[in-house]
RNA sequence: GGGCGACUGGUGGAAGUGGCGAACACACUUGCCUUUCAAGCAAGAGAGUCCGGGUUCGAGCCCCGGGUCGCUCACCA
């Protein structure tokens, strides 16, 4: 690559930060990264009717979160300030008077009620051709800016060559061709003054230096549009990238219904941004070495924009579930700790050597950064015991109370609260009863954790310590009557 | 409905220019470990590459036809 490649996303804010958001955004950055670029974050407030104030303060959150950085952007500045195409209005106005200067785009005065009517016919004519009917197309230059002058709302136009055909080459498909008469004569400006993506898009695109677009699949169609654009201004074009779209485990379109798709949604649930980045990179693109774990160093080492696959991935949680354990896994005990008191997941109150105590017995089970409070609710919580679970296999109830009673007494009685004379101390009283290790393991567990699965007892017991261990294993045995 | 795109096991996906027993990973099953769970280890089952033709000594990779799914036809992106 003889120049550095210039990329961008521009996601916008209009709800919770969505993940084919840093789907794209992770392909861009680690093109960027892999390749000496800049990465750029544009902010598309251009819908007033869907903006979201707090969105865009979400989008930064969720990215950063993420570890996707960007070079150039809104908060963060550039020479190709501003960022957020709101406030770029300014630049598309200059644009708009070019193209219409040049007789590349027209005003439309058609009404919305027009619009409304038209399509209502197209739609009952079971028309193939659904669009504009081009209606005010060849309205004179100067009655066009006459009327414009006096105040008549209106928007303006691409004028769509009415015959031939456009295409561009997708750098991950080869050359898409669509005839023009196909194109509709696309909304460049809104009657509210603001830009469609189409046009604010390419013309910071070109006003940015952008050298690959890489976006979703979903623009594929329009992208003849934005060709047309880039020609209509005397521009080159850039390089196209369209990478496949999220699917729902159906093969739909990834969507909330069907599946978390916002990135705060996996942050909360306790998801670590390196597996879900980890995750993200591994649909439509496989490491060259096979090997699927590995961090963003290593992505950006091999990651190359043109083995991106075509093929809609489906977005399996159950996988990005067991990656995040690999990821859990791999962190070292302290940074563990520091993970979860960052994302909010440690209990009120507990000291840090309590929680480092019981991360010790119970990081290595935790999937989620989310499992801490379930993991760990034998420790932090009260347990509430079922009467069956103390009862041994295939024995009685009588039997469970009087295991539990030599439990009390053997326990009560030992001197090093430690792990090794605790495990001695549990052997000895089930051999003096008689039972198998199962028989004494289960009820014991439930007595102190309330539950049918836990880490290995004796660092259970040797945690809890004393005092609530036997506490706990009267109340088990009064349960029991 | 028109246009465009995609199509390898349940899922992600390997297999640069046609030559395999169609990798590997998740999930699943079984076994080992073990007091349970998790992790780990071992083994196993699971597709002949959407379908039908064709070219070729040989096709998942090339050609033709069809199917299915997806996207798109907004003053939304």
């Amino acid at each position: 690559m003889s120049t550095p490649p210039r990329v961008r996303i521009a996601p916008s804010p209009t709800g919770d930060p969505h993940v084919g958001t840093a789907y794209v955004g992770l392909f861009n950055r680690a093109f960027a990264d892999a390749n000496g670029g800049t990465f750029i974050l544009r902010i598309d407030d251009t819908d007033r009717t869907r903006y979201q104030a707090d969105a865009e303060d979400a989008i930064f959150r969720a990215l950063r979160w993420l570890g996707i950085q960007w070079d150039e952007g809104p908060d963060v500045g550039g020479p190709h300030a501003p960022y957020r195409q709101s406030e770029r209005t300014a630049i598309y106005r200059d644009a708009i008077d070019k193209l219409l200067a040049d007789g590349k785009a027209y005003r439309c005065f058609c009404t919305p009620e027009r619009m409304a009517q038209l399509r209502e016919e197209q739609r009952a004519a079971k028309s193939d051709h659904q669009g504009y009917d081009r209606r005010c197309r060849d309205i004179a230059a100067d009655e066009s800016a006459s009327r414009a002058a006096s105040g008549e709302s209106h928007i303006v136009r691409l004028k769509v060559p009415l015959s031939g055909e456009t295409s561009f080459n997708d750098q991950l498909r080869g050359v898409i061709t669509l005839e023009n008469a196909n194109v509709d004569d696309q909304v460049l400006l809104k009657s509210d003054g603001f830009p469609t993506y189409h046009l604010a898009n390419v013309v910071d695109d070109i006003a940015m230096g952008i050298t690959h677009v890489v976006r979703a699949e979903e623009w594929i169609t329009s992208a003849p549009k934005h060709v047309l654009l880039y020609e209509a201004f005397g521009e080159p074009l850039p390089l196209f990238f369209h990478v496949p779209l999220l699917r729902n485990a159906d093969q739909s379109k990834i969507s909330k219904r069907k599946n978390p798709v916002s990135l705060e949604w996996y942050r909360s649930e306790g998801y670590l941004p390196e597996a879900l980045r980890n995750f993200l990179a591994l649909l439509g693109w496989a490491p060259p070495d096979g090997e699927e774990v590995f961090d963003y160093a290593k992505f950006k080492e091999h990651f190359r924009l043109d083995d991106i696959s075509t093929g809609a991935p489906v977005f399996d949680l159950v996988k990005l579930q067991w990656l995040n354990g690999v990821h859990l896994r791999g962190l070292s005990g302290a940074d563990l700790h520091q993970r979860l008191s960052d994302e909010g997941f440690l209990p009120e109150g507990a000291s840090p050597t309590q929680i480092a105590d019981v991360l010790a017995v119970i990081g290595e089970r935790l999937h989620l950064l989310g499992d801490f409070a379930e993991q760990s609710a034998f420790f932090f919580g009260d347990v509430t015991p079922t009467a069956a679970g103390l009862v041994p296999k295939k024995k009685e109830a009588a039997d469970g109370a009087r295991l539990l009673e030599a439990l009390i007494e053997q326990l009560s009685a030992v001197g090093e609260w430690d792990e090794g004379t605790l495990e001695a101390t549990v052997e000895s009283t089930r051999e003096a009863v008689g039972f198998n290790k199962p028989q004494i393991f289960m009820p014991l567990r439930m007595a102190v954790t309330g539950s049918t699965n836990s880490p290995p007892l004796p660092e259970v017991l040797r945690l809890l310590g004393r005092d609530r261990v036997l506490a706990r294993l009267r109340a088990a045995r009064d349960l029991l009557g």
